[in-house]
DNA sequence: AGCACGCCGACT
DNA sequence: GTCGGCGTGCTC
C-alpha cells in the first residue's frame, strides 16, 4: 500500500497563456482522496479572471514569497489525465519552444479545455425482451405508434439508444409503454460502449495478400511490441490499406489499441466504410465535422481503451491510449501534418516521439515518402518496406511530358491535349484535367500598358474569377469588382492573362459540348456533402470531364480515368522554396497515380514550357523514387534539411522599420552569444518572407541552421526567451517555427 | 492571450 | 460632460 501522500504545499500549475512558464499556487482547503498529482485540473483567478489549470507538479517551496501565491478555487479532477500524455505535451511545448499551458490546451478537447468532468456520458439502448420477440404487433391493438416502434426494434438484432429512436419520432411515452408491457428494455452504456466479450475481432474475413504484402506484414509482426518505425513504401494501388488492416488486426490481439492518422482531407468515407466493415470493435474517429461532445466522448474512450481504433487528422496526435499497439501515418509525405499556425507542431513527427516512448511500431505510409523520412530510411534509422506491384491487375500509367512553348492554348490547353481528351471521350472513358490554380485566371492585365491587378495589401496579383465576377486575393480576404478600364491608362482592352480551373472548364465546355464537364475546387465545393455526392456521379463511369485542383489528388480514386492532363508542371521547377520541387513532385506522382486502372492503361501528359528540365524529365522516366535520391543529394550538398535542421523565426509588422530594427539588434546579439557559447549553428537574417507584404503587413525571417538539434535547440530558446524580455519586441508579432515546411 | 487601467477625441 | 480608442503593464 502506498503511503497517504503528504499534503502538497505548493502546486506547480501550467495555465492557458502564451506565457512560456508555471505559476505557483497553494491548495488551500483541497485535498484529492489519492494526494495531489501532477494532471489534475484545478479551477484557479487568474489574474483578472477564472481559468482552469492543469497540475505539473508540487513541491515545497516556491521561488515566491509565500504571501504572493493564491490558493487554487476548485479541483476538478479526483484522478489525473493520463501520465503518458502528459509527458507527449511536455516533450511537444519543449521541442517547439511552445508555452507548456497553451500546449496541454490544445492537446484537450474543448470541453475539457473548460473544465467539463472527465467520465463517459451514458445512454440508454432498448431492444426486444423475450416476450417482445414473442409478442406480433397486432397484439398491440390500437396502439399503432408502440406496434410501430416495436417492429423497429425487432429489425435492430443489437437494439437502438434512444436518441436515435426519438429522431425517428418515436416519444419517452411510447418506450416507457412498451417497457410496462414487459416487451422491451432499456440498459444504460457508455456512450461508445466497449466491445462485447468473446465477440470476433474480424467482421468480415481479410483479403488475400500477394508477395509483397505478405513478407511486409511479415516484418511489421516481427516489430510488435517494440519501437519500430518503418517506412511503409508503396505505389499508388499497392494495397498499403490491406496492410494497415491485417496490422491492426493483430494489434486488436494483442489487446491494444490502433492510432491512424490520415490528412485533412484524406478520409474518404469509403476508407472510413472499410475499416468499419472489417472490424467489430469499437472504431472513433476524430476530424473537422465534429462536435464538442463527440469529441469528448471519442477522447474519454480513448483513454478508457473502450475505443480499439482512432482514425484522425493532425491533432488526433494528442489522443491518449489505454493500451497502445501501433501508430499508423498514412500518406506521411502530406503537409497537412503541420499545424501552420499557433503550436506548430508535426503530427508524424510526434507520432515517432510517442511509439518511442510506448515501445509500439510506427508506420509511416506513402507511395511518395517525404525526403526526410525517405533520409531516415536510407541511413537504416527506419526500416524500408517497399511494395512495388499493383495489386489487382492495373498498370502504372505513362508520364508524357507536353511542349507547349509557342502552342496555342484554350483554357491552358494545348492543341495536342485537346485531341488527347477527344480519343478518350469517343471511347466513352472519363478524363481527369489537374490545374492547381483555382478561379478564371491567375490575373487581370491591360494589354495597352502591360498594368497587372494587384492586391492593395500583399506583394500578390489578385486572381479574376468569373462567378460571380470578382477580383480576388488569395492570400487576404480583399476582393474588388472588376474595373471597366485600366486603372493606369484608361484603355478597355483589359485582358484575364492564364488560366484557372474556370477558364479550363469554360474551354473544355465548348470543346467538348456534348459531355458533362466537372469542377472541383474550393469554389465549386462550398457545400458540405457536395464533394461526396460529385464523385459518386464519377464512380457510375458515364463519361466526363473533371477539372480540379489538388482536392482531386488526394486520397480519392476515380478507377474510370484513363486520361490525367496536368495544365502546368512548371510551378515547383524554380521556386525559392527548397521544397517547392519535392513537393511538386509528390502532387505530380500522386495526381499520375489517379489514372489507369484494371483493363486500360493510363496515360498522364504533363505540359511544360521547361521540357529538357532534369528534374522534369527524371520524374516522367525514372519516377519519383529516383528523382527523390536526386534532390535527396542537392540536399545534402547544399546542407539543406534534412541533412541541416532549420528553426525559422517570423516576425509581422505593419511597420516595416520597427521590425527590421528589432531582428537586426537581436540577430546581431544572437550571433555573439552562439560565438561565445561554441554553438555551431547558423544565423541568417532577417531576411524578407518570400512574400514581404501579406494583408498590409511585413513579414521578416530569421533563419537558424545547425546539424545538431541541441544546439540549435538551445539557439531557438534563447531567442525566444531575448524576444519575451524586450519590450520593444512586444510591438509586433512573433513566432518561432522549428521543422518548417514552407518558408512563406 | 486576456483583462484592467489610463489618458486623449467625437458623441448624446 | 461621457463612451471608447488602443498603448502599456501584469498574470503565482
Amino acid at each position: 500500500m502506498q503511503q497517504p501522500a503528504t499534503a502538497a504545499r505548493i502546486l506547480e500549475i501550467a495555465v492557458p497563456t502564451p506565457l512560456r512558464r508555471t505559476f505557483d499556487y497553494l491548495p488551500g482547503p483541497h485535498v484529492p482522496a489519492n494526494g495531489w498529482h501532477a494532471g489534475m485540473r484545478v479551477k484557479i483567478s487568474f489574474g483578472h479572471r477564472d481559468a482552469v489549470g492543469i497540475v505539473v507538479a508540487t513541491k515545497s517551496e516556491s521561488a515566491l514569497p509565500a504571501g504572493k501565491l493564491k490558493a487554487i478555487k476548485d479541483v476538478i479532477d479526483q484522478a489525473p489525465l493520463p501520465a503518458d500524455w502528459l509527458a507527449l505535451c511536455r516533450f511537444t511545448a519543449r521541442y517547439y519552444q511552445h508555452s507548456l499551458g497553451d500546449t496541454l490546451f490544445q492537446a484537450l478537447p474543448v470541453l475539457l479545455r473548460q473544465g467539463r468532468a472527465l467520465e463517459a456520458r451514458t445512454r440508454e439502448r432498448w431492444s426486444l425482451t423475450a416476450k417482445g420477440h414473442a409478442t406480433t404487433a397486432d397484439a398491440l391493438g390500437r396502439a399503432y405508434k408502440q406496434a410501430e416502434l416495436l417492429e423497429m426494434l425487432r429489425l435492430h438484432r443489437r437494439g437502438m439508444v434512444s436518441s436515435a429512436i426519438t429522431a425517428q419520432g418515436f416519444t419517452r411515452a411510447q418506450l416507457d409503454a412498451l417497457g410496462a408491457k414487459g416487451l422491451i428494455e432499456g440498459t444504460v452504456e457508455q456512450a461508445i460502449a466497449p466491445a462485447r466479450e468473446h465477440s470476433d475481432i474480424l467482421a468480415e474475413p481479410s483479403l488475400t495478400l500477394n508477395r509483397e504484402q505478405t513478407d511486409a506484414l511479415a516484418t511489421l509482426h516481427t516489430g510488435l511490441g517494440t519501437f519500430f518505425p518503418t517506412l511503409l513504401h508503396g505505389v499508388t494501388g499497392s494495397g498499403k490499406t490491406e496492410v494497415y488492416l491485417q496490422l491492426i488486426d493483430a494489434v486488436l490481439r494483442r489487446q491494444q489499441q490502433a492510432l491512424v492518422l490520415i490528412p485533412e482531407i484524406g478520409l474518404t468515407p469509403q476508407t472510413l466504410a472499410r475499416f468499419e466493415r472489417r472490424f467489430s470493435v469499437p472504431i472513433v474517429t476524430l476530424h473537422s465535422g465534429m462536435n464538442d461532445a463527440e469529441r469528448l466522448d471519442a477522447w474519454e474512450a480513448a483513454r478508457a481503451g473502450r475505443a480499439r481504433i482512432i482514425i484522425g487528422t493532425r491533432s488526433a496526435i494528442f489522443t491518449p491510449m489505454a493500451a497502445p499497439g501501433v501508430i499508423i501515418v498514412d500518406e506521411e509525405h502530406d503537409d497537412s501534418f503541420k499545424q501552420q499556425d499557433g503550436l506548430r507542431y508535426h503530427a508524424r513527427d510526434l507520432a515517432l516521439f510517442r511509439a518511442q516512448t510506448h515501445d509500439v511500431p510506427v508506420v509511416l505510409g506513402s507511395a511518395t515518402p517525404s525526403l526526410t523520412t525517405l533520409n531516415h530510411a536510407r541511413q537504416g534509422r527506419y526500416h524500408h518496406i517497399h511494395l512495388r506491384q499493383r495489386a489487382g491487375e492495373s498498370a502504372q500509367a505513362a508520364l508524357e511530358l507536353l511542349d507547349v512553348r509557342a502552342r496555342p492554348l484554350e483554357g491552358g490547353l494545348c492543341p495536342q491535349a485537346l485531341e488527347a481528351i477527344s480519343a478518350q471521350l469517343e471511347q466513352k472513358r472519363q478524363v481527369l484535367i489537374f490545374i492547381n490554380r483555382r478561379g478564371y485566371a491567375p490575373t487581370l492585365s491591360c494589354h495597352q500598358c502591360g498594368w497587372l491587378a494587384e492586391c492593395p495589401r500583399c506583394d500578390a496579383r489578385l486572381t479574376l474569377h468569373r462567378h460571380p465576377p470578382q477580383l480576388i486575393c488569395h492570400h487576404c480576404d480583399y476582393h474588388t469588382r472588376l474595373p471597366d478600364a485600366c486603372p493606369s491608362c484608361a484603355s478597355a482592352d483589359l485582358r484575364p492573362l492564364g488560366s484557372g480551373t474556370e477558364r479550363a472548364e469554360d474551354a473544355l465546355v465548348s470543346a467538348f459540348p456534348e459531355t458533362p464537364v466537372i469542377r472541383v475546387d474550393r469554389d465549386s465545393t462550398r457545400r458540405k456533402d457536395a464533394l461526396a455526392q460529385t464523385f459518386e456521379k464519377i464512380h457510375k463511369g458515364e463519361p466526363c470531364l473533371l477539372v480540379g485542383t489538388q482536392m482531386l489528388a488526394k486520397g480519392h480514386h476515380f478507377p474510370h480515368i484513363t486520361l490525367v492532363v496536368v495544365v502546368n508542371a512548371d510551378g515547383g521547377l524554380y521556386s525559392a522554396d527548397f521544397r517547392a520541387l519535392e513537393t511538386s513532385a509528390q502532387l505530380l506522382t500522386q495526381v499520375a497515380g489517379r489514372a489507369g486502372r484494371a483493363e486500360h492503361p493510363g496515360r498522364v501528359l504533363i505540359q511544360t514550357h521547361h521540357p529538357d528540365d532534369q528534374n522534369l524529365l527524371c520524374l516522367v522516366q525514372e519516377g519519383y523514387d529516383t528523382l527523390a535520391d536526386n534532390l535527396l543529394e542537392e540536399r545534402r550538398q547544399a546542407q539543406l534539411p534534412p541533412f541541416r535542421h532549420m528553426v525559422l523565426l517570423r516576425g509581422e509588422s505593419a511597420h516595416l522599420d520597427l521590425l527590421t530594427t528589432v531582428l537586426e539588434t537581436v540577430s546581431q546579439e544572437l550571433r555573439a552569444w552562439l560565438g561565445e557559447h561554441a554553438r555551431p549553428v547558423d544565423c541568417l537574417g532577417p531576411v524578407p518572407a518570400p512574400m514581404e507584404r501579406r494583408q498590409g503587413r511585413y513579414h521578416m525571417h530569421l533563419m537558424l541552421m545547425s546539424a545538431h538539434r541541441a544546439p540549435l535547440h538551445d539557439a531557438a530558446a534563447w531567442l525566444a526567451n531575448a524576444l519575451e524580455h524586450r519590450p520593444e519586441a512586444r510591438r509586433f508579432k512573433w513566432s518561432l517555427d522549428v521543422d518548417p515546411v514552407g518558408l512563406d
